[in-house]
DNA sequence: TCGAATTATGCATTCGAATGCATTGACGAG
DNA sequence: CTCGTCAATGCATTCGAATGCATAATTCGA
């Protein structure tokens, strides 16, 4: 910058000026403008991030953790959030937790040291505790994905998970006219499991119908483990549920390709339900009757509640935004 | 630091000594490290990554540029990067250009202003001449997937396109009878399409087969895409070819989906081969027969390459690096 | 017992840019 | 002709940590 500013024939806080205050509120000269512009384009220079970031505290990077990049569910978010930064200049982190409390608590440890300005997350193993500790060493604002993370400082985006399942698990029994229903879940500790399992279970309950204990498996969000879930649930051999909830796309379409390959036809012999509608519910034969949340307007509100928070820090208490989702009916169920 | 110093009867360079320095190199006394590091955990202080990345120069980051975020095959690649980053203790600024120049110009900008220590990218749209722009500005390191990047700065990681396609070709002729063969790539300034559809051709030329120009088409490797070259495909109405070999799976798929849609079988009356061996080519049916590539290996390959160079700034001329591909027969062909 | 060689630590400066405050000059009013 | 006002710019300091150099404390040998 003083390269710039002595080719300017000015100061170096003259450039610092002219490269960072807005045209209307800095009181430089057109003339000085226009020569310390020449300067800088003359000489090819670029003002030093790091150098800015020490002085004004601020690093304009976001910092965005998705539970599982390989995820396609998390991609319209990472897409929305990266959209949305870029149109008020910042830079997003982007990192993956692969659901391990690990790379959550690493995650935190580097928001905090690097000076980042705010946080997105979908936190799935994080204490409260751990939340609150970190939330409390900073001013930066956070946004998480899910109504489990309950905390004062922390806007959440969220689905009614519950109703969701709920809603379609009547729509299996009334609708379809099933009566036997199982459900592939998630230990209870990976949100949003505890919602979606409860909102399965009422419905049958309501319903009068009972859960074959065998017809509940548990895996994580993997296809792979979509398919574990559905040879555990063969391996049982009892009588098979005539439909299955599962708690997202991926393993909904493990347990198809699986179920197929037993030689059980999908939907005739076992309807199945996912979650999420991700571009492979559209791949799979039969196509995936699925649970379609809107992860690009779920993107879109985090982001955007977020940088209200960082363009006016005493916005106040917690906010709670929730995005919407819908059954689509496709072949499987 | 200062607070930390005071509380521990020591001045701010000791703290920054037992901080920043290996306990081997520093000299300072068993003591003294004990009290300052007593100190830290009291007040719970974490050092300051901007202020110390000024000092330093060095950010302790690397950026990635992948082509597109929403294609499994950079999945692998993120994740192997990652893995060997957090070795390094180092974090990676993850970016997705889909395939958009003004991306890829942006990626550049925020690399050279951010202090960025090296950058691992997939370029697509970059001419040589942006790429040595860039490149020229700075000392740091820069990987590059993709025989097209040629510059002598620039490590590449790479792998045999054209005699890949070149082999798979042959095997559709010679094992598996076709004579009619379609073609679903990129245009000619999309990376890697220019080599894979060389091997293509060469392979049909080799056998004395001519190509027809309606069994041509065009896309830009996303699922839509390949949809709308399977119906153009069968817009054009002639005879259709027995066989296709498409530039990736996303694609090959979007044209398995299509054509089973309009009636035709595969592989009885068209046979599909993919590129990339992504996770959707194991959920289509039928499976999808496809050149695998090691995305995982070829992260591995370039965060190494780069790591080295980071270590060692004076290694010298341009490496290249082969990673291997692999044909998977499955059932589309 | 004293100086040389270590070892342990502190002082002052530096990284690059932003900013509070001071200064300069131009201009107009009295 | 003088002084106040305001626009334009410069000076000095600051952000937080790392580091070259100097120095104090300790050890050791002769």
């Amino acid at each position: 910058m003083y390269d710039v500013a002595r080719l300017a024939g000015v100061s170096q806080p003259t450039v610092s000026r002219v490269l960072s205050q807005s045209e209307d509120v800095s009181q430089i000269s057109k003339e000085t403008r226009r020569r310390v512009l020449a300067a800088v384009e003359q000489l090819g220079y670029r003002p030093n991030a790091v150098a800015r970031s020490l002085r004004t505290q601020k690093t304009r990077t976001i910092a965005l953790l998705l539970a599982d990049l390989s995820n396609g569910f998390y991609h319209p978010i990472a897409r929305a959030v990266q959209k949305i930064a870029r149109e008020h200049d910042y830079e997003v982190l982007i990192s993956s937790s692969d659901h391990l409390h690990e790379n959550e608590i690493h995650f935190c440890e580097i928001v905090l040291s690097r000076g980042i300005d705010g946080v997105l997350m979908a936190p799935q193993r994080l204490t409260m505790e751990e939340l609150s500790h970190y939330v409390s060493q900073t001013n930066i604002p956070f946004v998480a994905l899910g109504e489990h993370v309950d905390h004062p400082n922390i806007d959440i985006v969220f689905v009614d998970d519950e109703k969701a399942t709920y809603e379609t698990t009547r729509w299996l029994i009334e609708e379809r006219g099933h009566r036997r229903i199982g459900y592939f879940g998630v230990p209870p500790f990976l949100p949003p499991g505890p919602g979606r399992t409860r909102g399965f279970l009422r419905a049958m309950e309501e319903a009068g119908l009972s859960v074959n204990p065998n017809h509940m498996q548990e895996g994580d969000f993997t296809l792979e483990s979509g398919k574990q879930a559905a040879r555990a649930l063969l391996a049982t051999g009892g009588n098979l549920p005539t439909a299955l909830m599962v708690i997202n796309d991926l393993m909904a379409i493990g347990a198809i390709l699986t179920l197929q390959e037993a030689g059980l036809r999908v939907p005739d012999d076992i309807a199945v339900v996912g979650f999420d509608d991700i571009p492979e519910a559209t791949i799979v034969r039969p196509a995936l009757t699925t649970i379609a949340q809107d992860a690009y307007d779920i993107g879109q509100k985090m982001a955007t509640a977020l940088f209200e928070r960082i363009e006016n820090p005493d916005i106040g208490e917690r906010r709670v935004y929730e995005s919407t989702y819908k059954l689509i009916p496709r072949q499987s169920a």
